[in-house]
RNA sequence: GGGCGGUUAGCUCAGUUGGCUAGAGCGCUGCGCUCACAUCGCAGAGGUCACAGGUUCAAAUCCUGUACCGCCCA
């Protein structure tokens, strides 16, 4: 009775099985309210900064984001442990067209569109909008517990952001960098607007080649051009040539006609023209083509756009007007073949861009837009990262790619024919045209002093307040004492499909505003794909909800599986059965404590004053726990996340839980020595909060839950507990040689009871032959290791010649160990065993010998190796000899 | 067409400046006495390191080429 109500209070108090569900939250809560995330300008410390990548507030968190910020996380935690001023500042992006888009799906549903709504009222809907589901993601971060100083939460659309974004542009645009022209762009027909070229996404598609006859004026000739898009020849306004190829030269300067339009064009030589691409002429059509357009401003052409803003054929297209450009083209080729004119259609792959929101096929339009002169502003973003300053990670990875495209960059098109986002501050006189940048509406014209200004319509590129992130959040164009303190942040932790986007940019705006760097490491955390390696999407429905991973796993879990099957920079292949993986080292770690709480009274961890009663286990617990702290700083510093949880993972479970743990069993029972108890619960103790300490970055709630119930004293929270050091008098080689080899011998001995299925019941005896007497004294010694974890009984020394009948044999560093089986299993089961082994051991001995007996190893490889290989050589002969005479003797 | 990454156990991946008997997790097989944990423990099987050359005393690792997969750019 009494023992069943033991076990009940027990269970009760301290579950099983490990349950999240009481725990995050509150912690979560308690953290917010304690204000350790809040960072200050600090000038007694060192501040660390990161600024979250700002996901859109359309968006909803998924696996990406759930990684990302699990990094971010971790290096935050792990920095303010050290004592840092660790801000992370979080924050959303207003996403323009991301944005627009999905309020536009929502007023298509009313039957409604913008324009219904006007401006002003569309732009509120969507700040609306933005307000009811924006804060959705960062009510998800809080669930996975990133530790972000929320009171600095900002908005790239905030009025202090916005005001970055004005100065920013004033400041360019006095400068000559920000110029408005009428150039070839990418314009997405769907979404209405015009696209920067890294929004453009080139795909691979299995085209046509249509060869068209334009018939030459006066003359029974014809030209054939090539063309992958037959629609745009309504829009040509000349055809080209190579002015060397001797097929056409006597054409150049001669007209023809343009088939379906009648327009008569010229016959032009321009150095451009591939000769080798189709037929070696080409139609020139200027307002639809990058290559065109340049041609045409060479040879002076006409320029002809024959696209509606939606992509449906406009006056210029004659018949064609009002089709869309797919239906043109069908019927434009149609009417070719009719008119007999089209004289061959071949298979064709070429690249063909689409809007990277929406998967439209861009349309290449000559159009009225604003643009970033960027050549000098990239110059000093190439020179920081080659010289160093700033850092990628995984390194050379991405950095070719970074510097490639700065050097080769092309203007930026920042205009937008969007309502949502930062309005051109632009201001235009409707009496003389003059053309203002200011940060408000001017009086009155500055150059005739009229007062009928009007605003530019076009908003800018998103990315235009995203690349000011990193001091724009901090109080720029202010100089303000956040800015000072922070800037520039120390890690940028992102994914590299958007280092064109925002990271390069970040850089440029950071060199050309406050002339340093925005970061001094940039981490590029791969992509997380499903199990078949496949990215997530909504359209192929793989996606995990990380937000129904917290409810099912725990978002330690989570944290934990994402970094556990990471490695620095490559992608992370995921199923959701993966979780388990976390969910079971916190079952593990809960075990753990539960396994000391219900040994002690009141958690102490005064190991120290326990050093007079400090056993082998002890030292060398102590010293691989030393190991550990080594490993898990060591590797944090050098972004090599996953190989640092490992050490922290590797050490709790497999050293102290499969070894420590299980050898302090028997000093704990009631009837050991209270200080034996004594010194074996507070070194458990200490090593147990240690290694909370080393895995809080990673898993902060449990790690918090535990380390509260062990805590002693006035120690407030983990979260703001000093990162454990290395402790250099702690680490014991010695403590760690002996115990490897009590390791190893448990470790034979467990192998021969298992393989030759010894009952685990069954108690067994250990005989063994050594001449060294350290050997001899370490088996003595801590025969109770082996009793404990081999279950040994007995354990004696046996001369050297003693036979053992009927045993099973094993050597370990030259100990022959042998466990009498008598009566208990066949010896032909131990013979087989012991070919198995000799033969091993015979192979690599081969292979030793033939190495040793090579002149020219043994002259160039370095003494150093040639040792160790004669070491080995040697253990591994006497080892065989051992096991050999033993085999002998079975009989 | 140019650039980058990948190819290692059934699966997902480590393997840092060339020098162990190439490792882990999951999965698989066998056994489970024990009052932390079956979300566990112990033991085990499983690999021609994509392929072909080369450099070297020595190559999963360095070089060259090939094949396949993925990404970026034109």
């Amino acid at each position: 009775m009494a023992e069943l109500e033991k076990q009940s209070k027990s269970n009760t108090e301290i579950p099983k099985v490990y349950n999240p569900k009481n725990v995050e939250d509150r912690w979560y809560d308690y953290w917010v309210q304690k204000g350790y995330f809040n960072a200050e300008v600090n000038p007694e410390k060192t501040p660390y900064t990161i600024v979250i990548p700002p996901p859109n507030v359309t968006a909803a968190l998924h696996m990406g984001h759930a990684y990302n910020n699990t990094i971010q996380d971790i290096f935050i935690r792990y920095k303010r442990k050290q004592g840092y001023e660790a801000l992370w500042l979080p924050g959303t992006d207003h996403a323009g067209i991301a944005t627009q888009n999905v309020v536009e799906k929502e007023l298509r549903k009313e039957g409604k569109t913008r324009f219904d709504l006007g401006r002003e009222a569309f732009v509120k809907r969507v700040w609306e909008w933005k307000e009811q589901y924006g804060s959705r993601i960062i009510f998800q971060l809080k669930k996975m517990g990133c530790s972000c100083d929320w009171r600095r939460e900002r908005f790239t659309m905030d009025e202090g952001l916005s005001r970055a974004v004005r100065e920013v542009f004033i400041r360019l645009y006095n400068k000559g960098w920000i110029y408005r022209g009428k150039y070839i762009i990418n314009w997405c027909p769907r979404c209405g607007t015009a696209l920067s070229d890294e929004e453009v996404e080139h795909k691979e598609l299995a085209g046509k080649l249509w060869y068209i006859k334009y018939p030459v004026k006066d003359s029974a000739e014809y030209l054939v051009v090539a063309t992958t898009r037959p629609e745009t020849m309504l829009g040509d306004t000349a055809v080209a040539v190579h002015p060397e190829d001797e097929r056409y030269r006597h054409l150049i300067g001669k007209t023809v006609i343009l088939p379906l339009m009648k327009r008569e064009i010229p016959v032009i030589a321009d150095r451009v023209v591939d000769p080798e691409f189709g037929t070696g002429a080409v139609k020139v059509t200027p307002s639809h083509d990058p290559n065109d357009f340049e041609i045409g401003e060479r040879h002076k052409l006409p320029q002809i756009n024959i696209l509606n803003n939606d992509g449906s054929l406009n006056e210029n297209a004659g018949v064609y007007q009002g089709l869309d450009r797919f239906e043109a083209r069908k019927k434009v080729v149609a009417d070719l073949e009719a008119q007999g004119l089209l004289v061959k259609i071949e298979d064709h792959t070429h690249s063909v861009g689409h809007c990277h929101r929406c998967g439209t096929v861009i349309e290449p339009l000559l159009s009225q837009q604003w643009f970033v002169r960027m050549k000098d502003l990239a110059r000093p973003a190439i020179e920081v990262v080659k010289d160093g300053r700033i850092k990628f990670h995984p390194a050379e990875r991405w950095l070719k790619t970074y510097i490639n495209w700065l050097e080769n960059i092309r203007d930026w098109c920042i205009s937008r024919q969007l309502w949502w986002g930062h309005r051109i501050p632009v201001y235009y006189c409707q009496d003389c045209g003059h053309m203002m940048a200011a940060q408000e509406m001017p009086p009155h014209c500055e150059k005739c002093g009229s007062t009928r200004l009007k605003q530019d319509e076009d908003v800018l590129d998103t990315w235009f307040s995203s690349w000011l992130w990193p001091f724009s959040t901090l109080g720029w164009p202010d100089d303000t004492p956040e800015l000072r303190y922070f800037y520039p942040t120390d890690t940028l932790v992102t994914g590299p499909d958007i280092i064109f986007f925002w990271v390069a940019r970040m850089v440029m705006a950071g060199m050309e505003f406050m002339k340093d760097i925005p970061f001094k490491d940039v981490y590029l955390n791969g992509i997380v794909r499903d199990h078949l390696g496949r990215k997530m999407s909504k359209s192929l429905g793989n996606g995990i909800d990380p937000v129904e991973v917290i409810e099912k796993y725990s978002a330690d879990a989570m944290r934990f599986t994402l970094i556990m099957l990471s490695s620095e920079g490559q992608d992370i292949n995921l199923a959701e059965s993966h979780f388990e993986m976390g969910r079971n080292f916190s079952n593990k770690i809960w075990n753990a404590f539960r396994f000391l709480a219900l040994n002690m009274d009141e958690p102490r961890d005064n190991y120290r004053d326990y050093q007079a009663h400090y056993q082998l286990m002890d030292r060398w617990i102590l010293s691989r726990l030393q190991r550990a702290i080594a490993g898990v700083g060591g590797n944090l510093d050098n972004f090599r996340i996953n190989d640092s949880l490992n050490a922290v993972y590797r050490f709790f479970w497999h050293e102290f839980c499969d070894w420590y743990l299980e050898l302090i069993k028997p000093r704990l029972s009631a009837d050991a020595a209270p200080e034996e108890r004594a010194t074996a619960l507070s070194i458990a103790t200490h090593v147990m909060k240690t290694s909370m300490s080393l895995l809080h970055p990673y898993i902060p709630f449990i790690t918090e839950e535990i380390w509260h119930r062990l805590k002693s004293g006035d120690e407030e929270s983990i979260v703001v507990s000093p990162w454990p050091e290395v402790v250099e008098e702690l680490i014991d080689q010695e403590a760690e040689a002996r115990m490897r080899f009590l390791q190893e011998t448990i470790g034979a001995v467990r192998n021969i009871r298992s393989e030759l299925n010894v009952p685990p019941a069954k108690w067994a005896t250990l005989k063994f032959k050594t001449d060294e007497a350290e050997k001899d004294a370490l088996l003595n010694r801590y025969a109770a290791y082996l009793r404990q974890l081999a279950r040994v009984e007995r354990i004696e020394k046996i001369p050297a010649e003693e036979k053992v009948a009927a045993a099973a044999v094993a050597v370990v560093d030259g100990v022959e160990l042998f466990v009498p089986l008598a009566g208990l299993i066949d010896i032909s089961a131990e013979k087989k065993r012991l070919e198995k082994e000799i033969g091993r051991l015979e192979g690599q001995i081969a292979g030793l010998e033939k190495k040793l007996s090579n002149e020219q190893f043994l002259t160039r490889a370095p003494e150093r190796v040639v040792q160790q290989e004669r070491k080995k050589l040697q253990s591994f002969r006497d080892k065989l000899t051992k096991l050999k005479n033993n085999l002998a003797q079975l009989g």
